[in-house]
DNA sequence: CGCCAGGCTTCTA
DNA sequence: TAGAAGCATGGC
């Protein structure tokens, strides 16, 4: 049961495609520049671009989107060339993941601009998902360039050419300086990126730390939301909740292959109340 | 007022 | 080298 992807009167609509929630993939705390319109749609800008997207019965609709459009941009961006299904089948045998991934089967990994992601990560720590997003538009709105429907995320050059002042607009607080030094770093192309997107994991785990105010939790949410690496696990306070309470520490061996999408599973199961039954 | 938020840097022993 | 304090800001 493959999904069918269709241009009708310029707009992409994909068809059949049981792994794929708005609200669970858009509103789940890995991108932050995605909002749902009074109408039930959703809208948001990656990649200096602009899509309103909404559900219609078994059909997803990409407004004002040529099927090239989606073909150069949206299928990656919304990971479309993996089955989540085999994912989680794979994980099935153990019977809580099985739990855990029946419940957030709605959710796909978004592979966003590193740039991006990098960076907003940078601005989550320490810090709760209104105000990230509140972060963020401000930084778009500043120094984005505009587009329809708003701004795109600003360049890291950009960014790399401004005071820790310049950036108080913002009310990020001490992570002004972070966000300045991995502009820098971007802007500079001081990271390996061939390390970063195919090297062992640790070792682009540790490439990313050489920057100022990351460390392992923003370095694993920037390889798996911003390089693609799946491989990756972000340990934030809720996944460290989850698994002390679920599997005592450790994660079940079938999980390894898809870590970073059990850990997105896992991040949406913990948040929404499932330690507390 | 206190505590916490998709943590990390810096100081201290 | 481990552990705690400090860090900006805002919501509750």
């Amino acid at each position: 049961m493959a999904a069918t992807v269709t241009e009708v009167n310029g707009s992409t609509i994909i068809t059949g495609e049981p792994y794929f929630e708005l609200a669970d993939t858009l509103d789940c705390g890995q991108a932050f520049r995605w909002s749902q319109n009074e109408d039930g749609s959703w809208s948001g800008i990656a990649g200096g671009r602009y899509l309103r997207l909404r559900k219609s019965g078994d059909s997803l609709i990409l407004d004002n989107t040529p099927l090239s459009e989606y073909e150069n941009f949206w299928k990656t961006y919304f990971d479309m060339d993996r089955d989540y299904g085999e994912v989680i089948t794979g994980i099935s045998s153990d019977p809580l993941l099985k739990r855990i991934a029946e419940a957030g089967k709605g959710i796909r990994i978004l592979r966003q601009e590193s740039w991006e992601a990098l960076c907003s990560f940078i601005i989550s720590q320490n810090n709760n998902i209104p105000r990230i997003k509140g972060i963020i538009a401000r930084l778009c709105e500043g120094y984005g360039e505009s587009c329809e429907g708003g701004f795109g995320f600003p360049s890291a050059e950009s960014i790399a050419a401004l005071s820790p002042e310049e950036l108080a607009p913002l009310r990020c607080g001490f992570r002004a300086r972070y966000i300045i030094d991995a502009a820098e770093r971007t802007a500079s192309g001081s990271y390996d990126t061939e390390l970063l997107l195919n090297g062992d994991i640790d070792s682009a785990r540790a490439e990313l730390e050489k920057t100022l105010g990351v460390g392992p939790k923003v370095a694993d949410c920037t390889l798996l939301f911003g390089y693609g690496r799946i491989d990756a696990f972000p340990r934030d306070v809720w996944i460290k909740r989850a698994m002390s309470t679920l599997f005592d520490g450790k994660l079940p061996e079938v999980a390894l292959p898809y870590a970073g999408i059990v850990q997105q599973y896992l991040f949406q199961f913990a948040r929404t109340g499932g330690l507390e039954l």
